[in-house]
DNA sequence: GTCTATACTGTGATAGAC
DNA sequence: GTCTATCACAGTATAGAC
């Protein structure tokens, strides 16, 4: 009887560079943008050949693919760790939530440019990469849904109204306050709209 | 003493195949997307070779660049149409405003993505090119103006509410009616927030 | 399993002949 | 103006060394 160890190194091994090959994509997609992202600048900052990578990824779309799920899983852990549930003050934990996405997004403009299609061409998350953005949609769903707020098209709403905020807010002031300090007017517009009683942020930002 | 004729028929030819090779760029990125738009492949449309395309175009990026100005100034010239100046009943003129935009965009995602940057990596408008998108902001900007709202404010909340829907309509439910649906509430939510009078359109669409 | 060398295809772009 | 030829660079496939 041959003894098993009970930890299998060349996984564990093969997990790293895994990781490390998506470390380098992100800090080449930070540094010079997503499109600058190559096999050859991956490898090099590796210190290997473009065509070894694929002993450890499908194809560069599967570099892509990788780095979506876990921007929204980032996300997810990010909105999580607010813990957000005060149903004492509703407006504030949604503004909380909406200044959370605006700086998680300002944050890493490359990572947010990934999460929101279709920044590559050619690129389309796959199922498994696409559950993680359903369930950080399922979670900020849940938040709201503690507040009283359960019609699809309340939460269709909401999500527009944040993304809007955001996209402009990094398109044309990048690193500015011209949409995200509007942010407790939009929140309160949005309490209004959906019942969300409580006192108005405008005057107390 | 030579007799100049008085159209120059050289230039005009000229203009002729500039315009073809933008018409045939905006054919393939219709059927396949921005990003199959490729200098062969239009070259074929037309007959050609690819590199007798730099005889008209400084590069893929001014085909691009091009394509954006275009864009917008449909986009204004649309607007113009519409008319929307009508102080009576200025809610009804927003909403017929608002639908005109994501139904502009409905009708030719691969124009609205190219409008809406960064669509295509290493693509930055021209200056040029780029005025003709801060000539439509004015052009809303003036429309807004026309129904009392002027504050800044006020316009980066109409432009980030309407791209918002806008995004979320083609990104999830292209074609469909899930956020353009709800238009006229978002509509009444803008107005009641700025101080636009009239009766709410969300009774009666 | 992991990496390398080589090579194929397609891209945007340039040079120079006609 | 348009062509042919060619370049540099991309992603990727394959064969084989270790």
């Amino acid at each position: 009887m041959i003894a098993l160890p009970n930890r299998d190194r060349r996984s564990e091994r093969r997990e790293a560079t895994r990781r490390e090959i998506l470390n380098c994509a992100w800090q080449i997609a930070r540094a010079d943008g997503l499109a600058a992202v190559t096999l050859r600048g991956v490898a090099d900052l590796m210190g290997m050949r473009a065509p070894s990578l694929y002993s450890h990824v499908a194809s560069k779309n599967a570099i892509y693919d990788a780095m979506f799920g876990q921007a929204w899983r980032e996300w997810s852990a990010a909105l999580a760790a607010a813990a957000l549930t005060a149903p004492a003050e509703p407006r504030r934990a949604l503004l909380a939530a909406a200044r959370l996405f605006v700086d998680f997004a300002a944050g890493d403009p490359a990572r947010y440019q990934l999460m929101s299609q279709p920044a590559i061409p050619n690129f389309i998350p796959s199922a498994e990469a696409y559950a993680a953005s359903l369930e950080a949609y399922a979670q900020m769903a849940d938040a709201l849904r503690g507040f009283g707020v359960t019609a699809p098209a309340d939460i269709d709403l909401w999500t527009a109204l944040i993304t809007g905020f955001t996209n402009q807010q990094l398109a044309n002031d990048p690193g500015g306050e011209r949409w995200r300090g509007q942010l407790p007017r939009l929140v309160d517009m949005y309490c209004d709209e959906v019942g969300i009683a409580g006192p108005a942020l405008r005057s107390s930002p």
